[in-house]
DNA sequence: CTTCCCATTTTCGTATAGGATTTCGCTGAT
DNA sequence: ATCAGCGAAATCCTATACGAAAATGGGAAG
């Protein structure tokens, strides 16, 4: 009932372009708008009930995120797929950057810190009661907050927001997708999505990465900087494995 | 009638926005939009003789770069100089991607990236017969470009896309403008300026930032990646030390 | 002096028109 | 059959006018 309340009634307290930006974000981030795909400013300002201006506005910012490509005079589309290289410089990044976050958020962790660790894992454990295509969208949100909540304990801004830059989470999160797609479409090398879901995520025995969160959690609440730093080295490194398979099969 | 002809005769290879983002970016650089100064942009318009799609879309973009600020409803404006917590926190994030990216770019260094530094060294060497404020300008816009090549060199494009995100130069020119604008008011603590060009740019004895850049290009081409690691270090350590009694300063 | 209210200003979004450029399909010639 | 060249449609890019909503500023009342 509530759906376009937006339009007339509401006194917006925020602005719409912010709005149509997650909207479109969104898109891209669970392929309605698919990788490559050419994005219609006309089509899209039509399909969202809204005129060109907030539209333009959006994918300008979204160009700048490195998540829309521009070409003069021929429109704007959704980047590609990362290739193996972007997938290897992206971890090479995060191995040198996220480590060291996780050392500085040891050092100068404190009880508002612990608090917000131990909610963010709570939240992750009560996702595992969902079903499976909900659990992976919920863990993979709950990863991206983890790591994202990392970053901020670190205390440098900087460093966060070139994190947050990598918008590594939703690249990560489309090369899953595509490949089960693809998988769902050729029935084959079909090990990829369980071995994902057994290892990385799910399974009873696994669920590697929130056991390695919590890992990390408690070696920064407990101020111990060179353990928070070498674990998280390690969950990267695992998180790398887990994803790989997903890359290559591109193109 | 004659005034806008740019529209009618050049077959425009790019886009008017994207030229539009240029202009904005080098008013913020030289504060002819000063820092935290608010941003209309219907004046933004007329004065430089556009519509309102190409500066919103730019402003967008600059918002995006964490150059323009918006507040919702009320529109955008510069962002503030550095505080002391900012100029720490970049400087901590360059000594940990910058050493690294050096040290990668010598490992992996060829004939090709080794004209590249030297013809960059050649043009820095060139803009010394420049007069004082010339200089000034060309040897900032020389430092950006040796430090991006530098990155480029890593071969990691998300440190590249990490590091020129930090739009340091651009900061630290405004940081170096204000000092310099401060002090020609108030006439006090007034050897910064003098400092800054006999230690870092300018001096005979000197030239540090020049010299040390030699030294870096040198190790590279050499690849010595050891020494380029620690020798990109000191200069970064040694840029800290030019820069910071611009900070603080302020506010 | 403080608080409230109203008018002006500014921002934000819409709608529309038209020029510029690319894309694509068609025709025709080799 | 292949390819060059032409033209029409689609799309992008910019300009402009207008309206709604919020912020701002100033003055009157308490």
């Amino acid at each position: 009932m509530t759906d376009n309340r937006r339009l007339k009634r509401t006194p917006r307290q925020s602005v719409l372009s912010d709005e149509i930006y997650g909207v479109i974000k969104a898109k891209i981030f669970d392929h309605e708008i698919a990788p490559g795909q050419h994005v219609n400013i006309d089509a899209l300002a039509l399909q969202l009930n809204v005129s060109h201006t907030p539209i333009r506005e959006s994918l300008a910012r979204l160009e700048s995120d490195g998540l829309i490509r521009k070409e003069p005079l021929k429109g704007y589309s959704a980047t590609n797929l990362l290739t193996m290289k972007e997938f290897n410089d992206l971890f090479e990044f995060r191995l040198l950057i996220e480590p060291w976050s996780a050392q500085r958020a040891a050092r100068s962790s404190d009880d508002f810190g612990a608090e917000k660790l131990r909610a963010e894992l709570k939240r992750a454990h009560d996702s595992l009661r969902l079903n499976a295509s909900e659990q992976l969208l919920a863990l993979t949100e709950h990863d991206a907050r983890f790591h994202i909540l990392i970053s901020e304990m670190s205390g440098n801004e900087t460093v966060r927001r070139a994190f947050e830059g990598t918008h590594c989470h939703l690249h990560l999160y489309r090369l899953f997708l595509a490949a089960k797609n693809n998988q769902l479409a050729a029935e084959t090398r079909s090990t990829f999505i369980q071995d994902f879901f057994d290892h990385y995520y799910q399974s009873e025995s696994g669920q590697l990465a929130l056991q390695q969160h919590e890992e990390i959690a408690h070696a920064i609440i407990e101020q111990n900087a060179s353990l928070a730093h070498s674990i998280m080295h390690t969950h990267i490194e695992a998180s790398i494995r887990a994803y790989s398979p997903a890359v290559g099969a591109e193109r």
